[in-house]
DNA sequence: TAATGATATTGCAATATTACGATAGTCTAG
DNA sequence: CTAGACTATCGTAATATTGCAATATCATTA
């Protein structure tokens, strides 16, 4: 019925499920995109860099703030956000914990 | 209004969102797990591993497959799925490929 | 052929996500 | 202090996702 049933799995599959929504809607993966270019940036930016209102861009910024991917800083009447280095790789390594788990059977394929 | 603007970004990004959508799921990053264990399954399995619904993981499995992630082949009256190595290796790399554009800045973090 | 087993599809119901206007709060100029 | 710039939050509308029972398909087996 449109909850996730969550207490069906794992901790590490619903980390790795929270994680990759962060890349999981377009917008988001440009903010993040710019963010790696510019190194830092404030909200008024990327309202200009992206078409969405700034209300959606403010809300897909807290989403990226929740999962921990970015963080921001007041700066004065602005916001600075950027990547948190720490999160990022804890992300970055359960990914590729995932996709190094894959090796082309010697067999050829199975399908 | 519930809709994703796709023609606001560029088709990498929008390409990174749908493939993300294999993991956005706890349900379906099981599926890919087991997908990476046993190298090869039935749908029976998974109905046996997960406490889901028969329909809801056939419906996930039909999501993984538009994705491209896996593939299924038709075996008597049971269906083989596995992981699909092109679409793997290119999901893969796309995310690395975002991964490893972020360095820490030397000046320290920035916010 | 009929019954069985394995999957897929359909048709809801419930919740989640996306988007934006309006509004509120918080600085910084002036 | 006041006006303007920048962000966050609220309320709401529209669409998407999740889940499952019921049903449809299709191959196998009796």
């Amino acid at each position: 019925m449109g909850v996730t049933k969550t207490d069906l799995f794992s901790d590490v599959q619903n980390e790795i499920a929270v994680a990759a929504k962060a890349f999981a809607h377009p917008a988001r993966v440009a903010i993040i995109q710019y963010l790696l270019k510019s190194n830092a940036c404030i909200n008024g930016d990327l309202v200009q860099e992206l078409g969405l209102a700034q209300a959606t861009i403010s809300q897909h910024l807290r989403e990226l703030k929740e999962i921990g991917i970015i963080q921001g800083t007041i700066e004065g009447s602005r916001v600075s956000y950027c990547i948190n280095p720490i999160r990022w790789e804890e992300i970055k390594s359960q990914f590729n914990g995932i996709f190094n788990q894959f090796k082309v059977p010697e067999s050829g394929n199975c399908c």
